[in-house]
DNA sequence: GCTTGCTATGCAACGAGTTGCATAGCAGGA
DNA sequence: TCCTGCTATGCAACTCGTTGCATAGCAAGC
């Protein structure tokens, strides 16, 4: 598993406390790594035994006090170890798929909405993306001539991730029209 | 959660064992939902205990007996039921993306193997489709004037999901070129 | 003769992920 | 004034998924 390595990972882009960290999993590394606040909380303490991260009580006013997390020897460590295990396969779960396939099996016209409903969180989520794009990967762009500084690894290895979401979710837009018309041509006939 | 569903409708599409659904899991349904035997067998219990699936002992000449199993009218209610609820989220795991997010606090060079790897690894299933959309969707394909038989609904709803594996293995080989050629750029800097 | 590999089913244990709930103070709106 | 919602952390119970192991007979190759 690997929750513990994108918790790194997004420990060193910048430190923070379990709450900021569920939060970013709504966000930037969500779009790829899905966790709640409460895998978080648990791995953070698993991580904090295993002297994975360090922690540091920072008092609020108004606010509960939080605990800010940052990456420890350890968990660098541990992190470039899982980078360099080649291993990894790929296991995908579509819910969707499966429902396009039973549709076979119950009337399929019902299932147009639902593949609309898809379609449009597909739609809103490249807006999104493409909106993250245009605000933080356009401006410094204009540097590209020449090798780049090491400094820029972050942030080009961040966009060239970026540019994969939009792949995707411009695939499955595409995809979903492709569904969304074949289900249209027998679905008249019911 | 969807095993279930999946192997409802892998069980209307045909009949069969555990292991012959294992099979399948490995194959057609398994490229977007994967599956092992024990999950499998311990799922197939539930059913049979739930009224979902009617089982049948096989006796087999040189091999263990089998055990057949068929959707019962609960089954195929629950699955439409389940056809017919609308949520679903998406929900998305790409340890590849968090590696390469990653090697911004490494050496971003050392990834390139395993990139041209999982390439490599994509390319092969990609072929593998192509291959079995040609074998299964070309030949009949050819009656796709006027309005179709519900028999088709079947095969033409299996195609348009084979069609959706075709895109994401295309789109994958695609952003993993980008990726490729993100790493190459500053990579001799190091 | 031995090993490997396939069909066929299953248990046990563990780790990962989900859901419901609890606490607790503050801010903002109906 | 009450209700909703945000920050912030956490427990407990449950389900889901993975891994290792076990049985057992047959076939094919070395």
């Amino acid at each position: 598993m690997a929750l513990e390595h994108a918790i790194l990972v997004s420990l060193l882009e910048k430190p923070g406390s379990g709450y900021e960290l569920a939060r970013r999993f709504e966000r930037s590394i969500g779009y790829f790594w899905t966790a709640t606040h409460q895998q978080i909380y648990r791995v953070l303490k698993r991580m904090e035994n295993d002297g994975w991260v360090d922690v540091r009580d920072i008092p609020q006013q108004g606010r509960p006090d939080k605990k800010e997390y940052s990456v420890a020897d350890l968990g660098r460590a541990a992190l470039s170890s899982w980078l360099h295990d080649p291993i990894e396969p790929e296991s995908v779960r579509h819910d969707l798929a499966v429902k396009i396939r039973g549709a076979a099996f119950d009337d399929p016209t019902a299932l147009i909405r639902e593949v609309e409903r898809h379609r449009q969180a597909h739609r809103d989520r490249l807006a999104h993306y493409l909106a993250g794009e245009a605000r933080d990967f356009t401006a410094t762009e204009a540097n590209t001539a020449g090798p780049q500084a090491p400094l820029d690894a972050e942030r080009e290895l961040q966009h060239v991730v970026l540019r994969g979401g939009i792949a995707y979710e411009r695939m499955m837009i595409d995809w979903l029209d492709d569904v969304l018309a074949t289900l249209a041509r027998f679905g008249p006939c019911r």
